[in-house]
DNA sequence: GTGAAAGCGCTAACAT
DNA sequence: ATGTTAGCGCTTTCAC
């Protein structure tokens, strides 16, 4: 049997409201005292029970991170955003997989208000969800979706101007059949960045498919498939853009083991501008924003937590590199001659 | 306010107990009243208190991981293994990072009991602190050292035989100068990756250099560091064994930016076979071994958790592709003629 | 089948 | 400066 605050008292000859208050440092405890309490509390191996003090605090002083995929390339810098916000306020950060449904830890998670504040960035949470559960001890932030309400915030890059940018930058470069490859289609930012697509397209009379045939998973997996897909088909377009870089990636090697070049043959335009989009080869272009912002600002809105939930957008910008050329007919640099 | 169990059995008009044993679906209340109370909460808007609930219990049906950086690709599927078998038990999965210290939210968490087992990959929590923790009702496994105790199970990968190998196979090629790029000096399975490549070169009489200059942090960006510190050094290896893939990726960046061929000029070989490095040109040589089983079986030893702390070795297998050659004088594979 | 009541390990108001 | 005490919101034993 562990011990408890009972345990330390007895040993240390005080009440238990004295050895809350000793390990809690108040000023009003004796240096004698303390050291005491510190002493028995060494000699027992006595550790506080969270699951006690949250239940008499009434909080638990966690900020909950709620994503479908823990791992991706993109969460590292999300999550630095978040962690240094949350220990400034001296808060604990846990993070929970939204992955399986009902039954999944993210849900169980939340449900049972084991945290003080949400940041949830996973189709998976679904909207009546968040708002049956989301208040005043309780705000949520929503990093992939605009939904407004009571405590809850959303907090998002500008998909679907970032994806415009995209596209335009393409059709600038002289690409016309461009290829739209879908993430997950439920997604929130996949609809954005589709709609991006679709003004881009729509404001030059480019021809396109208006609905979403293959679907991916945000993965490079799924992006090599889609396009091997789409390479099967017969359909050879002259640009891709991808819903993000993980996509993109699986994408240039589904052109490269058709033999094809790229810029020359197709261009790839990519998404979130991940570390590896630099270093590929050819190196990807691609839409990016800072991550660590967004997750330091979602964080934020949580602790200020006014009632009014707001909604805030972060610019994209667009990284040209190689992958999508310079130019239509060559496909070298220019600053290369 | 938020509604308690309280509230919920006024409106119902039941007795506390009734509202726990019909939300928990016990058999002896009748299903007309768990009707009634499933009503009431519903409207109430009700959520049991996970912090009561654990506190009553004694237990909080909560397995944590604890690494020191979240979000590298490495966890993915590290994660995927634990999360399986963590979900068939019925049990929560929450994840937090060691960064920061004594105050990180993996510190806090650990130290005051919000899991019921943890999975520790990250150096930053001291052997100490394992030993003081870990009991009955919260066994430990660690994935990143040796380290036995009562309900203290240590699982990890060979990382002695696997450099071992790696290192023998670039010896193999005719490789003589060979290079170890390292990890940081404190982590355990940088030490044994070291120990397998000093073992294999020992063997075969080669020099190298006993103590580690430059130290990385497993990531692609301190490989790069590293890299151009021996380039700039004027000590050109002719093969260079990093202590993680992300490094070696680094390392193949700075000496494709010195002119260097790879494999030609130096061979390089990376460790742990993730998934980019099959897709890096020039593809990496690796030492492969499956994450998923690393995370699958060290849950399974914390819902079985003997006393006795066991210590379980994975084996590994060296994955070989372009980046080590195929031989010292001609770089090219011989099934390519 | 349902209710009353004890108590999990703490914190904090209040008394001394 | 220290002790007494009343809960926090649940689960579970026991009584009816």
């Amino acid at each position: 049997m562990a011990a408890t605050i009972k345990d330390v008292a007895k040993l240390a000859g005080v009440a238990i409201s004295t050895v809350s208050y000793a390990l809690n440092g108040s000023p009003k405890i004796s240096d004698e005292t303390k050291r005491r309490v510190a002493r028995a509390a060494e000699e027992l191996n006595y550790r506080p029970s969270g699951a006690a003090r949250n239940l008499k605090k009434r909080k638990s002083e966690t900020i909950g991170l709620f994503l479908n995929a823990l791992g991706g390339p993109f969460y590292s810098q999300l999550i630095e955003g978040i962690q240094e916000v949350v220990a400034s306020y001296d808060y604990k950060l846990i993070v929970s997989s939204t992955y399986g449904g009902e039954n999944s830890s993210a849900h169980r998670v939340l449900r049972e208000k084991f945290v003080d504040g949400a940041i949830i960035m996973g189709f998976d949470i679904r909207d009546s969800l968040i708002l049956t559960i989301a208040g005043k001890s309780l705000p949520i932030v929503v990093l992939d979706r605009e939904l407004n309400a009571d405590y809850v915030h959303s907090v998002r890059i500008d998909d679907e101007q970032g994806a415009y940018e995209a596209v335009s930058h393409l059709i600038k470069l002289g690409r016309r059949k461009i290829d739209f490859l879908s993430g997950p289609v439920v997604a929130y930012d996949n609809a954005k960045r589709f709609a991006g697509y679709r003004r881009a397209m729509d404001e030059h009379g480019l021809p396109y498919a208006r609905t979403i045939k293959a679907q991916g998973r945000y993965t490079e997996t799924t992006g090599y498939q889609s396009m091997k897909l789409m390479l099967a088909a017969n359909r050879l377009p002259d640009a891709v853009f991808a819903a993000n870089d993980e996509m993109a990636i699986g994408a240039v090697r589904a052109l490269q083991e058709a033999n094809l070049s790229i810029p020359d043959d197709v261009a790839v335009v990519g998404f979130d501008n991940i570390h590896q989009a630099s270093y590929v080869r050819p190196a990807l272009t691609s839409v990016g924003h800072s991550r660590y912002e967004l997750g330091a600002i979602a964080t934020q809105c949580l602790f200020h937590s006014p009632r009014e939930g707001q909604s805030i957008v972060l610019p994209t910008e667009l990284a040209i590199r190689q992958s999508c050329g310079f130019g239509r007919t060559d496909g070298s640099p220019s600053a290369n001659a």
